[in-house]
DNA sequence: CCCTATGATTGTTA
DNA sequence: TAACAATCATAGGG
């Protein structure tokens, strides 16, 4: 009567679709919503602005979930409804249908009994023709309704892709927290909470952000260094002016306050001072060097300051300025990427 | 329409 | 499990 986990695991595996297909529930196809990874990874899609300050909140007070395609989940919920409505009513007409030719079919071989032997086998027999004719049909109607609740659900996951850019007060935020922050961008937990309500996105996307953010400033420092300087200078005069600007807040919400720096997620590379600005004075520990303000230096030294040996898009040396050098990681040293086949991964520095 | 930027997803790694 | 790396897919500018 129902479209088994098997049936709908079968096709999957068979599919090699999302591993988050709906798993037929106690009613059939498909009790489930989609969007909850396996890994547990929040849905981050990006949805309305509207919507994405409520979305904010509910990750912040620890939601599980990321409310904001609640609108798409429930229009995905009624689809598949119907879906499972078609499907049991089709399957009730089909099971009806072959009761009624069954004993269309038994009455005609009685009628025919009277003029000719019958055998109960014969009559076995035309019984289980006439059953597996239906079944598989059933298994016809089975098979489409699978692929119907598939379509639905790429459709569904086509939509969560469907992405927005970040609004640019909140792009404004995220930069100036990852350049401030430049030697150790690893915002903890609360730090990330913290810029996901004033950027009005959630939690795992201010992750992505940073992922994102991180990979590519270090698969491309000379790219960056314009957009570094330019936070470089807006964080220097937020500074100036006593820590706060007109338009955006520039104090990071770990040194908000600046009594001490959080504890980051590296942990090693505790920066001095109310955020690593130009308060984090160098010097320290030798990795406390705002790498921002070294862009600033660097970019009024011009190219070639450190040498012939270093790509076009390479700024510092670490060995001259030891700032924290997360992006050295993965053998995307700036200085060795030179040598051939220093790493499996290409840099394109 | 092409190209780059960017947010999201997925698989891997430490 | 967070971060990384690669990749996908769309946004947006020319």
């Amino acid at each position: 009567m129902t479209i088994t986990d098997q049936s709908l695991d079968e096709a999957q595996a068979k599919r090699k679709l999302h591993p988050e297909l709906p798993r037929g529930g106690a009613g059939g196809p498909a009790a489930d919503a989609p969007g909850q990874h396996a890994s547990g990874r929040r849905c981050g899609w990006t949805g309305e602005r509207g919507s994405a300050a409520a979305a904010a909140a509910a990750a912040a007070s620890g939601g599980g979930v990321s409310p904001d395609n609640s609108i798409e989940h429930s229009d995905y919920r009624s689809k598949l409804a119907q879906i499972r409505h078609i499907y049991h009513s089709e399957l009730e007409k089909y099971e009806q249908a072959c009761n009624e030719f069954t004993t269309h079919v038994m009455n005609l071989l009685r009628e025919q009994s009277r003029t000719r032997p019958v055998a109960p086998k014969e009559m076995e027999r035309m019984v289980g023709i006439i059953h597996r004719k239906f079944s598989a049909i059933q298994m016809q109607l089975k098979q489409s309704t699978c692929e119907a609740v598939m379509i639905l659900r790429s459709r569904f996951l086509d939509a969560r892709r469907k992405r927005r850019n970040f609004s640019k007060q909140a792009t404004e935020v995220l930069n100036e927290y990852f350049y401030s922050h430049l030697s150790n961008p690893y915002p903890s937990e609360e730090a990330k909470e913290e810029l996901a309500k004033k950027c009005g996105i959630t939690v795992s996307q201010v992750s992505n952000w940073f992922g994102n953010k991180r990979i590519r400033y270090k698969k491309n420092i000379g790219k960056f260094q314009e957009e570094a300087n330019i936070y470089a200078v807006k964080t220097a005069v937020s500074v100036a002016q006593g820590g706060h600007s007109r338009t955006s807040s520039p104090t990071p919400p770990s040194s908000a306050g600046g009594a001490h720096c959080h504890a980051g997620s590296g942990g090693s590379f505790n920066l001095s001072g109310s955020g690593d600005m130009f308060l984090g004075m160098p010097g320290l520990n030798g990795d406390s060097y705002p790498a921002s303000q070294v862009e600033s230096l660097r970019h009024s030294m011009g190219p070639g300051s450190y040498g012939d040996n270093i790509g076009g898009g390479q700024i510092y040396s670490p060995r001259d300025i030891r700032v924290s050098q997360w992006w050295l990681a993965g053998g995307c040293d700036p200085v060795l990427s030179d040598i051939p086949n220093g790493g499996t991964r290409k840099c394109s520095l």
